[in-house]
DNA sequence: ATAGCACCTGAACTTGACTTTAGGTCAAGG
DNA sequence: CCTTGACCTAAAGTCAAGTTCAGGTGCTAT
């Protein structure tokens, strides 16, 4: 059992977070003495979720719902499963744009480092993408696909 | 030259959007004819760096500075290719994140598709590491650590 | 016994990124 | 002529996710 500055410290979120996910319902049937909150395993392994969850892009009111379902038992195992199979495609999506967005930076490094070396942007901004060198273009492709 | 109807179309933004980002000062001297924003490919590309850049996890002031910086010339490339490096240094680190949010999901799919071929979750929660299968470990191990 | 912590609450405040509203200009079509 | 549609502005409103504030409880070390 952990006080809410403990978990503060494990899980290096402020205080005021925790006691707002307890507020939203994140934490149903948590335990208190004496008004203290008490996080046992069970909320360590919230909080791992709730992590897991909010890195997908779910909010806070979708994570509620989830914790419902956990607390409804074995009835609701078959939604529980859909959502982390749509937050797995949300998030296999979200890759495939950041490695757009990740190849567009990547591109953008090197015209800069060009620009640097020629002093001055006017070679590229003449340049067609056929004259980009073959590793450049595929990031400038990708990029722009 | 585009309307910013026409913008709003190619890009599948909201014409307020749009007034938005140049209020914000994200389309620094863009022209007008009469009052009306006559959007240029300069103006195209500004739009398509500001997805790159908000999608990399900056803000719109840090964009309105890069926006700045664009217009004050060569004196500036090297502001703005750190500015570039440091984006995908976050990105790396944020796909290096996903990765994990992945595995869990991927985890908590196979713990659900378990949980309903069972009925429960008494035989999943009396496991430990060891007892999952290889492939199933992995991810547990990645998402864990 | 009092000062200092760590905890508690409800309510107000903050931030970023938009969106909505209310009111106005101007050109083209019926 | 007058309505419709695309554009304009400034200002207010929204929303999520916290954070801060003001005031209160209760243990413990000086």
């Amino acid at each position: 059992m952990y006080t809410i500055g403990q978990v503060s410290e494990m899980f290096s979120l402020p205080v005021s977070t925790l006691r707002y996910y307890d507020k939203e319902g994140l934490f149903p049937g948590m335990e208190r003495q004496s008004g203290i909150r008490k996080f046992s395993e069970r909320e360590l392994e919230a909080l791992r979720v709730i992590e897991c969850l909010k890195r997908s892009g779910l909010e806070i009111k979708e994570i509620k719902q989830f914790m419902e379902w956990c607390v409804k038992g074995a009835s609701t195992y078959s939604e529980r499963k859909k959502l982390f199979e749509a937050r797995r495609k949300a998030v296999e999506e979200e890759m495939l744009r950041l490695q757009k967005t990740l190849d567009m930076l990547k591109f953008k490094c090197w015209y800069y480092d060009t620009a640097m070396q020629d002093g001055s942007e006017d070679r590229l901004s003449d340049m067609i993408p056929d004259d980009l060198p073959p590793e450049i273009k595929k990031l400038y492709d990708n990029a722009h696909s």
